[in-house]
DNA sequence: TTTT
DNA sequence: TTTT
């Protein structure tokens, strides 16, 4: 009915860059969010969120962002279960980007990934989200 | 540095209501969250997102919320870990909710737990954030 | 960069329906939504928070919807100033949604327009957002 | 009952703080907040979004953002009125905050108010939300 | 398994 | 393991 997380942290580490079944780019990667706490707030410890964003999104993100990055996302968290390889069900709950925003300035540096840019802007403000529920996650 | 959420949805069952070590009231429930895709927007499907609350604010939800109400939850999202009772480590997120909203205007219904008010005025906004962070969850 | 907000509320009066020069739907209500303050929260007070909305997603609102009516809104906080008819500049600040629940059930109660339903299925979670920056608002 | 609020942006001016009546510190600022919209986003466009805080966050802020520094707000939208010098109403909807991250890793800067920092420290995540209701804004 |  |  509504389902909306809003978070600005830094990428624990470089993003990973997949592709679907049918070709669909699928970006992860998890955000550490700081958080302070205890009288005079000198304590500090961080939530480390599962971050998914799919198709142009997914390759901006791995294109232009890297471990230590600053940024916000926002999205809506999404619970999903799979089967991992001993056989065991195993539960997820992660939040599917929309809107990712680099706060850091680096635009100038290197990219993850070392490579080309992808074709389109990838400073641009929304994602065009689609019907991908058929899609399996190939992870 | 900034996490938070908001959702809208009902509760699959009834709250559980439990006790730290140390006395601390700890609720927890699970909101499914519907979500609408597909062209023409017929196709429906659930997030069943895990809630916990604290303190007053867990009394309260124990008391007053059961299967099916309607809640708008406001809160962080949170990711810990704990040790299962096979010794596997199992990965958590939830959302820790400061603010649960009751929806359904069903004040007049029996409470879930068939008992007493809690003794604080239940229709508050917003639960008071105290450091729980060393309270052992009991789960 | 990042501009959320997410309201839950009641109409304050039904909403208004009007099309700009080049025939876009546009309709606006406004959205009391309560607050509770000082200790015991006994006391009770309101915010009333301008909403607007377009396309399918007004003429969906401007149908199903009248005062009283309780809905959750997802949208990005506005400003913009108009000359008002005494040639002053006035400045308006409101909340552009592109997300509408309907909470109350009431699915079944006679629509606020007394008229047929848009063609559209009114139940669609999100509304498409289109460039709209160019249109004159009508107000 | 439900109204939140989060915001990533960029002040347009450095703080004002004032004091009420009663010596409650208020800060006010207003945050410039880019859009993207167009085929391509190349278009940018700004909401201004004017802050309100309180109490030791307003001294904070006050002490320590200036012009051009990157936020993200978090609070709640509240409308009021009050009669301008000409004896008008003027309506006025802002952001109330109670959190207010520093985004741009300034801390090093001169402070904009060249003083001494606040009793305080400054790096707390939440305000504490005390009834602050019956102030008189003294704007 | 975690970021500054 | 899921709600209307």
């Amino acid at each position: 009915m509504l389902n909306r997380a809003v978070l600005v942290g830094r990428l624990t580490r470089d993003p990973e860059l997949r592709y679907t079944a049918n070709g669909t780019a699928v970006a992860t990667f998890t955000l550490a969010v700081d958080r302070r706490f205890g009288r005079g707030q000198g304590e500090r410890e961080a939530d480390f969120i599962p971050i998914v964003t799919w198709q142009k999104l997914a390759e901006t993100c791995a294109h232009y962002l890297r471990k230590g990055r600053l940024v916000a996302v926002e999205g809506r968290i999404q619970t999903r279960s799979y089967e991992n390889n001993e056989g065991r069900r195993v539960y997820v709950t992660e939040v599917v980007a929309d809107n990712v925003q680099f706060l850091d300035g680096a635009r100038g540096q290197a990219p993850a990934d070392g490579g080309q840019p992808p074709a389109v802007d990838p400073f641009q403000d929304e994602a065009t989200p689609i019907d991908l529920s058929d899609d399996e996650l190939p992870f």
